[in-house]
DNA sequence: CACGCTCCATTGGTCATACCGTTAGCCGAT
DNA sequence: ATCGGCTAACGGTATGACCAATGGAGCGTG
């Protein structure tokens, strides 16, 4: 008889059945979005039709909607008309994920400020380039409710100041360096709060320092608006560091 | 008979049961591993026990499962001993996000490419600061495989390039900055392949400039590093205006 | 005719049970 | 001591059922 006869044949046999079918379920309907044969608020069959669409149970079926919904791909609603509605792109699920990753101590704040500051800074040209007066508007805009919070309060926003930095990389008119900018914007927040515990009193310097970045902007002094920005980040890292 | 008499009594009644069930599994669960109160590597009960311990039906704890696996924070293993492990924090997950946004938003290739730029060039002074021994060795390792695979089949392969764009990132020793890089991995394909259909005999020169990068970090020179990487994406993008 | 209310079909959310494939560890045979 | 099969634990899937929410059709009333 042979010795071995059915090992080392090499590629002869190749596994069957890999992985989780839900898991195919998931890559059909990310391809179909990709390809764009599905676009956002297109509504996908209902569950008990997409049983019979894949040939499997509805457990299997619900399970990949559950994943496209966790990753952000789908919208889930309930009741009659409801279903998957293919969801608009957002950063909202990217920014949990830094988040978290940012609790679980897998990124340091460093290590986050000083990615901010690599985008943020050399996005400056783009911005000065291409901000358009209603930019700036909004931009100087966001400066004055600043302004009004911190009158009020006596503390300023976190939420304006993120919220600042999100609206000036749309200044960019790159969809890409937007949406990059904005996934941080959740880690972001918690950051700044951090920094404003540590100094309370610095609210008023950064106001000041992002009505001097929009004035740069407007003056299309690139350099001078990247070196504010510099500055600004860095004062946020240095508090961070403190703490 | 009182009219309304359960109406209008504002605040005094709350929804009870708000959104899912596995939800609430989910949150517990990733309160216990931000609290620390969970690690990496340990193992949670089996689905059947959780059932008991939530007091809800294993399909119930199946999705929240499969949510948290999707969010990479448990891993899920089949068979005796298996289950869900709390996993290792990872910058993957986050990493598809982005990946998943970034295909998704019908974002153009200049845009792409000149967020490339942004990031790339301006993460060269943290290579030039940080970059090992270990670090310059791997990427010369990749220059050599992009030269033997030219020589080999007469045109350059895209996913060498890619490659050592993602390498060179991680040089950077920030790993939300490589984590950017690399979501930047499948779109830069594309971009790569666009390109290098347009001029096929431009590998070479690829190549080089990739080497010169290599060296101009080894002798810690920022500006001409920087300066050729620009040069090097912006080659890129011009052939893919062209096209 | 217009407005509002009610009823109902649709659809996701949950449950209970059963069976299968996979896996690790144990135990016996060689 | 090693190899092989056996077994219990555990996730993966299927089936069938019922509940809750929702939107729209149909009916009734002014």
């Amino acid at each position: 008889m042979d010795a071995e006869p059915v090992s080392d044949h090499g590629e002869l046999f190749s596994p069957v059945s890999v992985g989780r079918i839900s898991q195919v379920i998931i890559e059909q309907v990310r391809l179909l979005i990709r390809q764009g044969k599905l676009k956002p608020g297109d509504r996908l069959p209902s569950e008990r039709a997409l049983c019979g669409r894949f040939g499997v149970s509805r457990v299997t079926v619900r399970e990949a909607l559950r994943v496209l919904e966790a990753t952000g791909l789908v919208e889930i609603r309930v009741g009659a008309r409801g279903g998957a509605i293919v969801a608009e792109p957002s950063s909202d699920s990217v920014g949990e994920g830094i988040a978290d990753l940012l609790t679980l101590s897998a990124l340091s704040a460093s290590e986050v400020t000083e990615t901010r500051m690599v985008i943020e800074v050399s996005l400056i040209p783009l911005v000065v380039a291409r901000a358009g007066a209603d930019d700036l508007a909004e931009l100087t805009e966001i400066c004055r409710a600043q302004e009004a919070a911190l009158a009020e309060n006596r503390h300023h926003s976190t939420e304006l100041s993120a919220a600042f930095h999100t609206r000036l990389a749309g200044c960019s008119h790159n969809a890409a360096v937007a949406m990059l900018v904005q996934s941080f914007h959740g880690p972001l927040l918690a950051s700044l709060d951090a920094a404003a515990a540590t100094a309370p009193e610095m609210g008023r310097r950064g106001i000041e320092e992002h009505l001097q970045l929009v004035e740069a902007i407007a003056a299309k002094d690139a350099d001078l608006a990247a070196e504010i920005m510099r500055a600004h980040l860095a004062r946020t890292a240095g508090r961070l560091a403190e703490a």
